[in-house]
DNA sequence: GATATGACATGTT
DNA sequence: CAACATGCCATAT
């Protein structure tokens, strides 16, 4: 059974599941929660949910290893505050998944 | 049910 | 490498 329900329970576990001083990318949460494609569908979960959440948004970047919110913007700074803290540098305001990317367990 | 929107991804220019 | 186009998926109107 995969109703909308399941898959959105199935994505906050998985997110959930990201390591400190690790990323991981839209698409590649949705696939490690068995919803390969709804990479769209994370970044809508995330945006309803409260920034104040205990969900690990920080650590959640786009395929191109750069923040999904735009330069400059407070959210950003935020993110990459948070990132720094757990040990993971950004480099020319992107992250270098080849290091921190988090593909699973 | 059709159209628009977005914290995405990937292939082509 | 960057801009653009196309595909995807759940919601909102």
């Amino acid at each position: 059974m995969n109703n909308n329900e399941e898959s959105k329970q199935a994505i906050l576990q998985t997110l959930l599941c990201i390591p400190e001083g690790k990323v991981c990318t839209y698409g590649q949460i949705a696939t490690l929660a068995g919803q390969t494609g709804k990479a769209r569908y994370v970044g809508f979960i995330l945006k309803n949910s409260p920034n104040n959440a205990a969900l690990p948004w920080h650590r959640v970047i786009n395929a191109k290893g750069k923040s999904a919110f735009p330069d400059h913007s407070q959210k950003q700074q935020i993110q990459f505050t948070k990132l720094n803290e757990e040990g993971i540098e950004i480099v020319n305001n992107s992250i270098s998944l080849k290091k921190y990317l988090w593909t699973g367990n």
